[in-house]
DNA sequence: AAATTAAGCGCAATGGTTTGCGGTAATGTT
DNA sequence: AACATTACCGCAAACCATTGCGCTTAATTT
């Protein structure tokens, strides 16, 4: 329309030296008029890089992960990439599909919570190697040389058996999730070692895989134990916890202390609000971020990396 | 490195009829070897459509939404389609950023649940008529010539009503959201008229933004007005009346029955089990999903779908 | 033997953007 | 007047997959 060439239609909207000054103005003039926008498609078959990551959660609905992703979003929003989001639902061949599609996509890299079932992570590495950077973030794999974001498991759970220690609890429950899964263990160990060393307490070690069986171990095991005290490893186990709280009318913290690890949310629902050590998915995903972009800048020498866990006191010690 | 021409290799996978078929087998086994893939960014601007749809949602760490996009995933998989998630945080100028991300990455189409602010469509109109078809879902524009999938706001009300009036409660508390938002005054609308009907009943209307404000309201009506029903028009205020519930020791259902619009997690964390009328995200997105691919096929005239609600009872009436 | 048909494959264009290099015209310099 | 220097701009290739059309060779028919 103004007799120009595409070139020099591209490097008038680029701002090229190359272009005149009266050029430019009319070109991004109709440019305007006309609603151009370049051809994202174009753009990334040259580059051969999109601004998108890919996220692959075991799922979304999740106490923890929805946090993460909308954390993770704001900061991707702000620097002009976007998110597509994957699922695996706990199954480890969806989820191998999920990462084969992240890289037909070409994402530019690539978050990923591995589900419990993986064993596996060869495939994330070949991927890796084909550069495109993957930062493991909350349940990670143990091989050594990746990208991990964690939450500081470990310090979490010495946060809560210390604040159960001040307290001066003596018969305590502490109710963990899979044992399978490398956060329990973490979590357990830590736990059973900052308590065991001292004397006049009792431990009293239980499992449940779900938010069901966490209410029935946990019914049984206070009318057995009359403990003073219950640690909750994660969100779902301190939903199955508190509805026998609410159930049998436990007063708390006067009958029973209840502390729990977690991002915050469902503590807060219940009066007294619980007393958590916190492992926030916000704040992971802006380390999560943080990692990648360093990653993308090409100083990808790996690094495990892992966000401090504070003690909120909730009126529930 | 077979001797053939770029064409054939790519009738060759295509399993094109034109090529023999020792030639196809000899490329296939090549392909398998090199991991060959094809590059993705090249075949959308070829077709100029990629197999993404882009969702906006106010928030993603919400009480709803994530289980919307969780099934929307599920689906979308399913079908060989991916997710690019975007926050409009509720602002309706990142939710026009948002679009115009959509636009520039030509998705195949959008869902969107517009932010509270919005008030003018009018853009969401024009990248449809740019052929990208746009399903509203929740909360949706009252704009008449758009495709819409909504939850029965207004039969949830009434069977929230209808459980009350058929326990014989008489003196009635209702605690709804931001009056300004079309989604409360649709169910405002209907559980007024229905129990407005009935005159022996005392209905007191509150309106809470949050649910702290839900907690404070409930609180001094509580003690104000001796209910002994309460109906929350959300699972925030849901929350914010549980708290006084279980801070002032209410009986439930003794002392006071509650009841709720939800998608049902928050209401299943109580005991007892607190009733709702039920708005799922997850059949949402089921319905969202299939209205979208309806579109994609060409039969494109708008229609506003809609799921029912069903009482779940909980222990709590 | 000549003509027709079919099988198998390659050429080249298309989609939109970017960019090195080369070209033209106008201005400035000697 | 001859030359050098800018200032502006266009050509063409590259990114990769797809596909209509045409070409070659071999097989089949007349």
């Amino acid at each position: 329309m103004l007799n120009l060439s595409i070139s020099t239609v591209s490097r008038a909207l680029k701002d090229h030296p190359d272009i005149s000054k009266e050029t430019k103005e009319k070109v991004r003039e109709l440019a305007d008029m006309l609603e151009y926008e370049p051809n994202t498609y174009a753009i990334n078959l040259r580059t051969n890089n999109s601004k998108e990551f890919g996220v692959i959660v075991p799922a979304i609905s999740n106490y923890f992960y929805h946090s993460f992703i909308s954390s993770l979003e704001e900061e991707a929003r702000r620097y002009g990439y976007s998110l597509m989001i994957l699922q695996s639902v706990d199954d480890s061949i969806i989820e191998l599909e999920n990462l084969k599609r992240c890289k037909q996509n070409r994402v530019a890299g690539i978050f990923v919570s591995i589900s419990s079932q993986t064993e596996d992570i060869k495939p994330f590495i070949k991927v890796e190697d084909n550069g495109i950077p993957i930062i493991f973030f909350d349940k990670v794999p143990s091989f050594e040389a990746c990208n991990k974001v964690c939450v500081a498991d470990i310090t979490a759970a010495e946060l809560a058996a210390e604040a159960l220690i001040n307290k001066k609890k003596k018969n305590i429950i502490a109710i963990f999730g899979d044992v399978q899964m490398s956060i329990t263990q973490k979590r357990l160990k830590a736990f059973k070692e900052y308590i065991q060393n001292k004397e006049e307490v009792t431990l009293t070690i239980l499992h449940a895989n779900n938010a069901e069986i966490a209410n029935q171990k946990f019914k049984m095991a206070y009318e057995t134990c009359q403990p003073d005290a219950v640690f909750c490893m994660s969100d779902e186990i301190l939903t199955g916890v508190m509805k026998v709280v609410q159930k049998m009318q436990i007063k708390i913290p006067k009958q029973l202390s209840v502390i729990a690890i977690s991002d915050g949310f469902i503590p807060q629902l219940y009066y007294p609000e619980i007393a958590y050590a916190e492992t926030s998915g916000f704040k992971l995903g802006k380390l999560a971020f943080s990692r990648m972009m360093t990653c993308l800048s090409g100083h990808h020498f790996v690094q495990e990396l892992t966000i401090d866990s504070v003690l909120i006191n909730g009126g529930s010690l």
